[in-house]
DNA sequence: GTTTGTGAACCACTTCACAGCC
DNA sequence: GGCTGTGAAGTGGTTCACAAAC
């Protein structure tokens, strides 16, 4: 319970937590043990616990974990109390796909701008949104407050988007380009690489020659 | 050396490797230093050199790795010396993003087969390929020999689709849906989840307040 | 002189196991 | 008796630093 300084790792599994949480909300419990939360999450139970105690001592000894409270706990911790500005750069069938994502409005993620080059793209209007000429980036994207920006696009220009994001003060990008982008200190880079993670699949699939040819084998 | 057993983050960071490899060898460079693969993708020369002799002794001392040599050695570590059969199921936004993804063939990941059970959708021709309904899942996946299967459906039935990706023979699955799956024992399963993503990038844009009101407050 | 390959030290995260509290 | 919170032990991955090979 020092509060301070949660590990990457933990992080990286409170998003998870979180929805298991408001699942149980749904369901009406009121408590939920850590045994449990780890079955939900495919976790282990002492994990859950250690990431927990790390936002603090929020369970009670043999009852378990109050869910309203550890849903509050957890957004608060995420940063989801505030809602966030979020820009998508490159409109291809990706960048739709991510501008009408459902899930990502229910979570306080609000799609305030788009962006794209091809002049085919600029000027149309995607889930009521105009797309814009990325030359517009730099003044848009800081009228309107954006702090979360989406690459969408190639990656010959991604990361002159990136760089442009940077200037247009947002701080957290969520890149899908397949190539590295190099940000300044203080901005928040994640990655999603598709053919990566087919690549990684692959070399699993590769690496179990008996079972993948059993599976071949069994009737119909 | 040893060459048995390559680390889970050593294969994450394979794909990387070849890219840069590749594109080195697009501009027509014969050998590379751990030190010019690590400024490429990112990371430590030692990681580099570390990772690079998982796979085998294949640099030279005090001249580097081949080119051409390190991306067939790479290639056939991940088994990309094969094509693979792939299957989206769910061909929303993001299915038919990934359906028409270029990165995927040129990579040797075809896409064979679509599924969606939106009547709407079923019997149009993404990409050349007609949506099926999943319930001919079983059947068509294990006819056209389908090895990994793409989950791009709503959380509810991902559980249902990942069931039947198994139970069609398919031994590897990625999922965007945002939920977890279980799979049987030998069954390889990675995941995307935007939303969870996005969440992460929150918590981080969260923790450094002093940044963000920085760049906010930065002229222009 | 250059650059690899690798033991050794280091660090982060996970899991165990149990004391402490309900 | 049940379940959390956490030191301690274990595991896996990173980085250092240098001997070996060119």
């Amino acid at each position: 319970m020092t509060h301070r300084h949660v590990p990457d790792a933990t992080v990286a599994r409170l998003p998870q937590y979180l929805r298991s949480l408001v699942e149980e909300a749904e369901r009406g419990r009121a408590t939920v043990s850590s045994e449990r939360l780890a079955e939900l999450g495919g976790v282990n139970a002492a994990k859950v616990r250690k990431d927990l105690s790390h936002l603090g001592s929020y369970g009670t000894r043999g009852v378990g974990y109050d869910v309203e409270f550890l849903v509050y706990q957890i957004r608060r911790e995420l940063g989801l109390t505030q809602d966030w500005a979020v820009a998508v750069v490159g409109v291809g069938n990706l960048g739709r796909a991510l501008a009408g994502f459902g899930g990502f409005r229910a979570r306080g993620f609000q799609v305030v701008a788009l962006f794209d080059d091809d002049p085919a793209k600029v000027g149309r209007r995607i889930e009521g949104i105009e797309v814009r000429p990325t030359a517009e980036l730099a003044s848009l994207a800081a009228e309107r407050q954006v702090q979360i920006g989406i690459v969408a696009t190639p990656a010959e220009v991604a990361q002159d988007v990136a760089d442009a994001l940077v200037a247009a003060g947002v701080t957290s990008i969520l890149s899908f380009a397949p190539t590295v982008l190099h940000v300044p200190e203080g901005v928040v880079l994640r990655k999603v690489d598709l053919s990566m993670e087919l690549q990684i699949l692959s070399f699993h699939s590769s690496h179990q020659p008996q079972l993948a040819a059993d599976r071949a084998a069994r009737p119909g």
